[in-house]
DNA sequence: GATACGTCTTGATCTGGATCAAGTTGGCCC
DNA sequence: GGGCCAACTTGATCCAGATCAAGACGTATC
C-alpha cells in the first residue's frame, strides 16, 4: 500500500451519489472535501487494514475492488463480503476502536480515507453526514442479514444465482452493464464467500451455461436470461448485496 | 404486545453498563430519560416489529429475550440473532427507515423505547452517545462476521460449542452464572440460527453430555468442562456473540 | 388420571456437495 | 516459441449431516 498524495473532492466525485457525500448540502460537502485528505493506493492483494489495527480512519472505495475477511483460530480463512467503489469500509472498527476482519486488494485499487477523529467531529456537526452515515450502517448490517438467510436456506446453485444477481445489480448501480461483468475475485474466494467447494462453483457455472442461463468465460459473466436467474435466486425478497465489512 | 405506560429511568437502570446510557455524562442521561418514555411488554410470539414496518423507534431488551429473522421468498425463515436485556433491536432499520427483519420475543419481554427522531436529535447533541451507538453498531456488525465464519468454517459440534461459550459469557455480564442457565429459545430456533437440523442438535447434546463437557436437561443446560468446550469451539478467535438484528 | 399436543430424542437411511485426483487453459517470463 | 505456474475444470468417490420415521417426555386441560 503506497501513499498518493493526491487531493481528491466528494464534491467532484462521480460516485457521490453512492457514497458518504449523498444528500449533503454544499457546505457539509466543503466539510468533508477538507477532511478527507489523501487517496491511497493499494496494490492487488495489500492489506488496507487487519484485524487488530487501531481505528484510524474510515475508508470509501474509489476504484478497484476489495474482499473482507475474518480469520479462525486455526487461521483458515472466511470471505465476509467484497466491496465495490462508493462503498464504505473500516465500520467494524466501531465496536471497540479497532478492526475486527481482514481487508484485501482484489485488484489495483484506491480509497479514500477520511481520518477517524474528523469523522467524528462531523457526525456532531452535520445531520445530514450522520443520517448517510446510519444509511450506509444499516445497509451494512442488513446485508450481513440477508447473507445468513442465504448460507442457511438456500443451496449452492440458488446462493450462486443470488450473487449473480446481487452484482448485476451493483454494477448498474454503478453505471456497467447489469448483463456483461468481470467479477474481480478469484474462484476461490467465491466459494469460500458463498460456503461452497471451489469445483462446485465450478460446476454451477457449467451447468448455468449448458442450461442457457448464463455465459461464462473465466472471470467474465454474461447473464443471458436474467428472468430464470432470478428465480432461481428466489428474488424479491433475498438480494444478497454483499455489503459487509 | 401491550403498552405499560410504564415510566422508565435509565439513570437507575440495573443494565446502564451494557446499553445506550454507558459512559455518558449525568446531562446527558437526563436528556436520554426524558426521551424514553414507555416500556412496552410483549408476550411470547408476538412480534415487536416486522421486517417492511416503519422505523419509529429503536428499542433496548429490558427484561426477556427475542429473536430476529428473515424469511425468503418462499416464507422459510431465517434466525438471525437473539438479544438479550441490554442489547439494542432496530438497528437494521437505518438502512430504508424501515425494518429489514422481524423481531419476535422468545418469553415474556420487555424493552424500553426510544422514538427515532428523538434519537437522531440526540445524537446530534451528544458525543458521548453518538459514541455508545457506534459502538453497538459495530457489535452488530461484527457479530454478523463472526456468525458468518460459524457457518462458513465451523462443523455441528464446533458451531454448537460455539454457541454455548457465547451465551455463557453473555449471561455472565448480565450478573448470572456462566456455567448454568436455561436457554430461552426451543431446539428449532436454535438448529435455524446455527444451520443445523433439530435432529443433530439434539444428538450433539446427547454426545457433549456422554463426553462430560455439558449437562443438559431440555433447555437448562450446565457447562461441566468449559476448557474443553471452549477448546471444541475454537475460542481466543471466534466467540460469536450472537448479536445481530 | 386419561387425553392430547407440542417439544424433544433416538434410530435408520439417503444425498448434496465435499474431497481427492487428474487434467486443461491462459498468462507471463526468458 | 517453449516452459512454468496459477487458476480453473472435470470426473470418481465419500461422508457429515439431512431427512424420514417412530417413539418418549412434559405440561395443560378437563
Amino acid at each position: 500500500m503506497k501513499l498518493d498524495d493526491l487531493k481528491v473532492s466528494c464534491s467532484s466525485c462521480s460516485l457521490s451519489e453512492l457514497c458518504l457525500p449523498r444528500g449533503l448540502s454544499s457546505a457539509e460537502l466543503n466539510e468533508l472535501d477538507n477532511s478527507i485528505e489523501h487517496k491511497y493506493k493499494c496494490e492487488r492483494d495489500a492489506h488496507l487494514f487487519r484485524s487488530g489495527d487501531p481505528l484510524r480512519a474510515i475508508y470509501a472505495v474509489r476504484s478497484g475492488s476489495f474482499k473482507a475477511t475474518v480469520l479462525t483460530g486455526e487461521g483458515a480463512e472466511q470471505v465476509v463480503g467484497f466491496y465495490l467503489p462508493g462503498e464504505l469500509l473500516g465500520l467494524d472498527g466501531f465496536a471497540e476502536q479497532q478492526h475486527t476482519c481482514n481487508v484485501i486488494a482484489l485488484e489495483s485499487a484506491s480509497v479514500c480515507e477520511l481520518p477517524y477523529p474528523d469523522f467524528e467531529s462531523l457526525c456532531g456537526q452535520f445531520a445530514g453526514l450522520r443520517k448517510q452515515l446510519m444509511h450506509l450502517v444499516g445497509r451494512e448490517i442488513s446485508s450481513g442479514n440477508r447473507m445468513l438467510l442465504a448460507l442457511g436456506q438456500l443451496n449452492a446453485e440458488e446462493r450462486l444465482a443470488t450473487f449473480l444477481m446481487s452484482m448485476s445489480k451493483r454494477f448498474a448501480e454503478r453505471g456497467f452493464s447489469p448483463t456483461e461483468f468481470n467479477l474481480s475475485m478469484p474462484r476461490h474466494d467465491l466459494a469460500n464467500y458463498l460456503g461452497i467447494a471451489v469445483e462446485t462453483i465450478s460446476r454451477l457455472f457449467a451447468r448455468l451455461q449448458k442450461n442457457g442461463l448464463l455465459e461464462v468465460n473465466r472471470r467474465n459473466i454474461r447473464i443471458v436470461d436474467a428472468q430464470r436467474l432470478s428465480q432461481l435466486a428466489h428474488e424479491r425478497c433475498v438480494p444478497v448485496t454483499g455489503i459487509s465489512p
